[in-house]
DNA sequence: GGTGTCAAGTGGTCAGGCCAATTCAGTGCG
DNA sequence: CGCACTGAATTGGCCTGACCACTTGACACC
């Protein structure tokens, strides 16, 4: 005689249920800007509080973006979670695991890749190069490695990639890129991107798996 | 790109990142209690809501659990998920995935590994060899996959072989392994392990790796 | 036409309050 | 003595109302 599953939800869990309901069902699409707290607490018959609790869930599982002074925003959807793995003693294991896995992958793009794939990491490059804030030259970084993976023509590689490349971002992640982000460096490292490129365009898998 | 001088992170995250870190210092231990979000609060020097948003957000992470007029307590920390992986068009494709993953985990045991772990993938082995039923040599196999990873000393690489290995074990997998499943090839993948196992031993990377 | 300015709108944070659930010490009963 | 009950203290859940900082876009100005 199990009790009545009462109503022990909180609230800000029921609110950010609807919301992702609604945002699944297509009512609101990605990028598009959802009401504000007050209207949403408005029409909700709920305090601007609890909505801002249940935003700030969707949030943190990436599901709408907060933009202070302008709106909350639908995310674009993105695959896998954003964090799987821990992080063990510091980013640097977490770097030299990428580095073994986007080797590899590497040296199967240079065998496998076509031309249109190609075009996308060239586009990548492009948009790394030309990009002014730190956040366009971390969505034109990954969206090149993600290109690279997708040449392998294997799925579940490819998702490991955006994996491992969604992991870190944490405190210490940030910090580090803060320290080593000179221009010097940044140019360096665009050029090691283009040389890997160039490797898989030239179908060269020792070289590409080096680079 | 140097402009981020200001400090745009807003409160809750301050708060939740604060915590998550005494959390991980062992400051709090899976299921004890936090003080109260009042006391929280006033240690803090910031308002209840901002406490609570911040416990909001390591709640939907699962990092702690809030219990209704109780407190709130650390969790305890979780096993990877089961299963996060697309399957792609099949097995073949998570099985090329690992085998690029594996071949270079084995490529780095066998300039990392020690005496001890190499002891550990021998008992894996032996296990393997002794096992009767499928369950057995299933769990034997993945203890000596899992020992192999452990030997990089790299945290992230041997949970990524983890989440790898737990990946299919679909109706595929399942529908495969019945054909596969013949004494001679049983056989023939223990030399082949025995192979990679004496490789690591040897501190042999490239046979390691092809192995 | 380009540019600086300002007001409206939005999220961020705070203070203080009341309610409901939980806990536990204390009490009364068998 | 042991057990169930009770009620106050504590804790999280939720609300109201307010003020601040930031973003944005219209509008006047050069």
């Amino acid at each position: 005689m199990p009790i009545h599953a009462v109503d022990s939800d909180r609230l800000y869990r029921k609110i950010a249920r609807m919301l992702t309901d609604l945002i699944a069902a297509g009512e609101f699409v990605p990028g598009q800007r959802l009401p504000g707290e007050r209207e949403l607490a408005r029409q909700l018959g709920v305090s601007r509080p609890s909505v801002r609790e249940a935003l700030i869930a969707l949030e943190v599982e990436e599901k709408v973006e907060v933009r202070v002074g302008s709106g909350v925003f639908v995310s674009h959807p993105r695959a896998l979670p954003a964090t799987v793995l821990h992080q063990g003693e510091g980013p640097f294991e977490l770097i030299r695991a990428r580095w073994v896995v986007e080797g590899e992958t590497a040296a199967i793009a240079a065998e496998e890749s076509s031309a249109a794939e190609c075009r996308d990491m060239r586009d990548a490059i492009e948009d790394l190069r030309r990009s002014q804030t730190p956040k366009e030259s971390e969505e034109a970084d990954r969206r090149l490695h993600v290109a690279i993976a997708a040449a392998t023509r294997n799925g579940p590689l490819g998702e490991l990639v955006q994996l491992l490349w969604d992991q870190g971002r944490g405190a210490l992640w940030r910090q580090m890129e803060h320290h080593f982000s000179t221009p010097a460096l940044w140019a360096e490292t665009i050029e090691d991107h283009e040389a890997v490129v160039a490797a898989i365009e030239a179908g060269n898998a020792a070289q590409a798996r080096k680079a």
